[in-house]
DNA sequence: GGAGTATACGAGTAATAACTCACATTCTGG
DNA sequence: CCAGAATGTGAGTTATTACTCGTATACTCC
């Protein structure tokens, strides 16, 4: 992952059904290597035998297996990012308490879909040198949070957003390793964690 | 990193001065090597290069890299456990806020020495098979938390001692990433939602 | 149905990294 | 000060992985 021998964006988009296919066939095939054996593990003849294509393909869309990273890592933000606008529409009308919970599940749905996918890609992002949209997807889930706070008077809610998606995400992750799979005990806990700290930040 | 090319324990234990300084000057340059570079840039020929011994000194005490890491996890776990027991041992006669708040330092002293090494450790951990001791000291920090909370009569002592240390390891991150270096401002608000979380768990 | 484009293939090359080993040097205890 | 143990060396071997390219097949649209 020393960065720079290609670049990180797609070097190619597909046209065709079967193309298409072929890309999706290597993103889910690193997906399941980064699931079973790690970061270290994922590599381009690899994936592509797995996918079920051959490498020279893989090369057509993928300049480098951080490109690979990269897209997986961008597809996750944007069904996250859709899952909370879409949850948290009529946010006005409803209380702080139930707002946080809908965007909490939605956070949570999220991840228990591929907790430790989800575990990788939050790690590869720091050395990933991002393009400026996924970046930007990043600021928008924050945004969403933010706006909502925003909306009840919260001072510093962009810090506050900051801290609450943070706090979320270290229970999940310390949950999900400690083999825990009751979901709605975490979301009650991580509820309290979140309801708590602003409490406190308002008090 | 995939896994048993090698074992993970020290091949042999340093016993003369200089060879103490070798091996202490592979963890450093591994390090840093982790720090500026990232997981995926640690390799021995340049933990070597970078530690001025040669690479077949390195695999006198290491056999392998994963080794490197390990050794690596398993001293800050050790330092971390020790300053937070220092800093509990009377707990007793303190108030949960006044202990709340010197674990909270004392844990993230520790983080903000080298925030990056710790994310990259924290991920590392997820698939390097831990000897049991390294294993037993996350367990033990848990258990500090968990005896100072269930000496309180929380409930649950041991699941809220992980989430506690879920949140704090979120917002850590998530500050340190986000480039905020307010250590004080941070701690204030961990506290909130440590103490904001309890507040709940027991209402 | 044929020209042009998109897609696919995978053996092969180049680069990188893991790891060994035969030999040299330094320490330690008696 | 000597024997044996500990430590150090780095060129060299082997394994792994990134990435290319010449060639073949499948679409698409006129």
């Amino acid at each position: 992952m020393s960065t720079d021998r290609a670049a990180i964006h797609p070097r190619k988009m597909p046209v065709q059904r079967r193309s298409m296919a072929a890309v999706d066939a290597i993103y889910e095939a690193s997906a399941r290597i980064l699931e079973e054996s790690g970061l270290a593990a994922l590599n381009t003849n690899l994936a592509a035998e797995r996918a079920g294509v051959s490498v020279g393909s893989l090369y057509q869309y993928f300049p480098s297996k951080e490109a690979i990273l990269a897209g997986l890592l961008h597809r996750k933000r944007q069904e996250l990012l859709a899952d909370m606008r879409r949850v948290a529409a009529d946010h006005r009308a409803l209380s702080l308490e139930t707002v946080v919970e809908r965007l909490l599940n939605a956070a949570l749905r999220h991840y228990l879909e591929r907790p430790v996918l989800s575990r990788t890609l939050e790690y590869a992002e720091a050395y990933l040198p991002l393009d400026q949209e996924t970046a930007q997807l990043k600021a928008e889930i924050g945004g969403e949070i933010a706006k909502v706070l925003a909306d009840r008077d919260i001072a510093n809610a962009t810090l506050a957003a900051r801290d609450i998606v943070g706090m979320a995400r270290g229970m999940m992750d310390a949950s999900s390793q400690a083999g825990d799979s009751d979901a709605s005990a975490l979301i009650t806990r991580i509820k309290a964690a979140v309801l708590g700290y602003l409490d406190r930040m308002r008090g």
